[in-house]
This record gives structure tokens, sequence and C-alpha cells, in this order.
DNA sequence: AATAAGAGTGAGTAATCACTCATTTTGTGA
DNA sequence: TCACAAAATGAGTGATTACTCACTCTTATT
């Protein structure tokens, strides 16, 4: 419960101020984008169903494609702010406690799985235009890259060195891991929703899976 | 290398008599849906990528849709094919061997690696278009829960019984090793496929990873 | 109450869309 | 060589697209 939520942020009069109708737009469409795909859109739909002439869609955003860009960028920003701003998180990484390999899988797993949870409609779009918008894929890789990567890389050789984890290569173990929990929450909130979820269960068993896959023997 | 090229083979003359220009189109309409989505693909760019009449499609394909759903079903049987098809597989799943474990894990990546090196424009078209039209999830859907699933829980329990892996539900231990070999192929080739991949190093890493992950204690 | 500025409007625009169809071209068997 | 059917054509269709702009409405300050 410690992140908010993205939408309302979006939206939040509070941090950028939007007009009620500039919010109506960007609720109006979030909800789209995740149904049917940002290219099959319509402007003419959005504004429809945000109650809302089209013309004021293009007082807010210049192109169609503006307006995706300003409801995916902030996901990304979020994406990255755990593996900066979490505290448990920054402790593990400052303290020399290597012992808690096992928490901090927890804690990792629960910390998207919230996350993707709560902004399920944006995160669905975020992995479906990615695919299509270059500008998205340079933005998301320079993120990662520069604020995930290092830290990701940093706990990995500290578990390495007390011969906690394998002595894969740190970026086939950053993989093993991520794609784990990645494909765990695809599966849960994108592939098979409607499935009878038991998730802690569910992540308990991932988090002894990623441990025993990884652990030194 | 026993499988066949999937665009080879929806084009080949040989099985369905293709015209020429039919051929043609199909390879165009591959390149570009898979380039920027079907939805931002006009018929008359994949007719000019073609060398053809725009008419041409139409004669051929009565919608543009229908020209999509030609091009995805395919792949959905070459998907679900080798897990009744496939000779070791099936030696597996009919003798009682509980040893091969590493073995199995083995084929089935490779197995899958090979197909989706070979097709990886048509995956990547899968992928993307799945996500918005129902009718291929339902096809899709289908296939797994007829024609996948039920072999799979077969192995996994025989694994089970003979106390070579943890005692997961069925349903996440296939979750897991599934999610782990997807999520190589797809950082493998769609993610990052110009990292510099020791692809039979990588597969070995991840052999082990998914084999540990399950091993019984 | 007057004014100014930004928010909102919606009819209008040229371009593009998927698709049609009357006509021409091509390949094949007699 | 002819005839015929299938294949291919491309100009034409109405609908829809993202986007514009001259205009009106709302709100806050004086």
């Amino acid at each position: 419960m410690e992140e908010e939520d993205l939408i309302d942020e979006l939206m939040g009069a509070a941090e950028k101020d939007l007009t009620p109708k500039q919010a109506k737009i960007l609720q109006a469409a979030v909800e789209i984008f995740a149904e049917k795909g940002y290219a099959s859109t319509s402007t003419s739909e959005i504004a429809k169903r945000a109650g809302v002439a089209e013309g004021t869609i293009f007082r807010h955003y210049k192109t169609k494609k503006e307006l995706l860009i300003s409801i995916v960028s902030p996901i990304m920003l979020k994406f990255a702010v755990p593996f900066f701003a979490d505290k448990f998180l920054n402790d593990v990484f400052k303290e020399e406690n290597t012992e808690n390999l096992d928490q901090l899988i927890k804690k990792l797993i629960y910390n998207r799985y919230y996350f993707v949870k709560k902004n399920i409609p944006l995160v669905k779009i975020l992995l479906q235009e990615m695919a299509f918008h270059a500008e998205l894929q340079d933005k998301f890789k320079q993120m990662f890259v520069e604020k995930v990567l290092p830290r990701f890389k940093e706990v990995v050789e500290k578990f390495k060195v007390a011969e906690q984890i394998k002595d894969y290569p740190t970026e086939t173990i950053i993989r093993l891991t991520m794609t784990t929990i990645i494909g765990f929450l695809v599966t849960r909130f994108l592939i098979i929703p409607d499935y009878n979820w038991d998730d802690e269960q569910e992540i308990e068993y991932t988090i002894e899976f990623i441990r025993n896959g990884l652990k030194n023997t």
C-alpha cells in the first residue's frame, strides 16, 4: 500500500493542475487504449467516452501520440522508483546483510505485485505499445540501464561473493529472476486473471523456486 | 532442424495452391504486421510492398482480418505440434523413464528455441495481436487446453510421483517452467536480440535453474 | 460590472481507410 | 490458335481518420 495509484496521480489536480475535463480525457484514453490498443482507438471515441468535444483533446495534447506518451511516461518512472526509493531495498543494499535473500525476493515480488495490481490497464498499455514506439523503448531502456540495472547488479554480486547464490553471470541471474517474477505477474493479471488464484501461496512457491534455482550447492 | 519454416510452409505452393501473388501478399503482410502492428498497417501498403494491386488482396481474403487470421492460425497449430508429435517427448511420456528430467527440459527448450528463431515475425504478430482479438485468444486457449496441457500434466505428475520434483501443485510447476522458458525466448529474440548471446551456455543455465528450482530435497 | 484569458466547442478539412466491381490480363486444355 | 475461366487490376466508394480554427463560455480579478 506504499505506492499511490498511478491513474489518480496522473489526473490528480494536486500535482499538475489538470482541468476536470482533461482528467476525464486521460481516464477515457487509458480505458480505451487498454481495451483495443492505441492504433485502433480514435480520438472521437475518446472524446465521446470522456464526455468532451473532440477539439478539447487537442487543446491539451498536440497530437494523439502526445496523449499516449503523457500516459505511458509516468509509469516508467514509477517502475524504476522502488529500486532507489524503497526503504527496505536500500537497507539490503547498504548493509552487509547477506542473510535475507528470501526476504529480498519476497519484498521485490510483493512490491511489483501491488504495483501491477493497481495499474493493470497502464501496464497493459505499456507492454503493448512499447513494441511499436521506438521513443518509448528508448525511454524505458535508458531508465532501466541507469536506475534499475546498477542496483540490481550490486545486490547480485554481493550475494555471489557471500556464496549464497550460484556463480552464474550476473546478467543471467538478473534475467532468470526478473522473467520469473514478471512471468508470474503477467500470467496472474493479464493472461489468466480469472483463474482462482491463491496469491500468497503462489508467491511463496515462486520465491522458493527462485531461491532454489539460484542456491549455491 | 526437424521443423520446417513456417513462412515457407505458409506460402509453399506445395501444400495449398497459392498463387505467386498470393504468396507475395502473405510475405508482405507478415513483414509489415510484425513491424508496425495489424491495426496501423493499411491494405494499400501491403499491396505496394507485395507488388500487387490492392484489389488482389481482397480476391483472396474477404477482409483484412481474414488475412491476419490466415497468418496467425497455422502458428498456433505448430505451437502445439511438438507436444504430440515429437518422438522424444512421446518417449518420455510413454516410458517409465523418470530419470531424464534434465533431458526433457533440454529437449523442450531447444525445441521451442528453434521454433521461435525460425519464426520471429510470426511469433511477434501472435503475441501482439492475441491481446486484441478474442477469436485468436479462444483458438489459442482451446488448443492449449486440449493438446498441450494434458500432456504436460502427465509428465509433471509422473515426476512428482517419482519424487524427482517438489510437491507443488501441478499447475504451479507448469507455470514456473513455462514462464522461465518463454521468458528466456522473449528476452533472447524480442527484447534484447542484439545482445551478445551465448545461446548454448544460456540455455544450460536456464535448464539448471529450472531443475534446481523444482528439485525435491 | 467590466474585462481578459484560458477552457471548451463542433463544424469543417484533406487525407486515408477497407473494400467493390467492371474490365483487362494471364494461364491452360483442346 | 482459339476459347474460357481464373487471376489481377485500379479507379471509385462512402465512411472514418487526426487535426484545425473561428467562435462561445467560464472564471477570476479588478
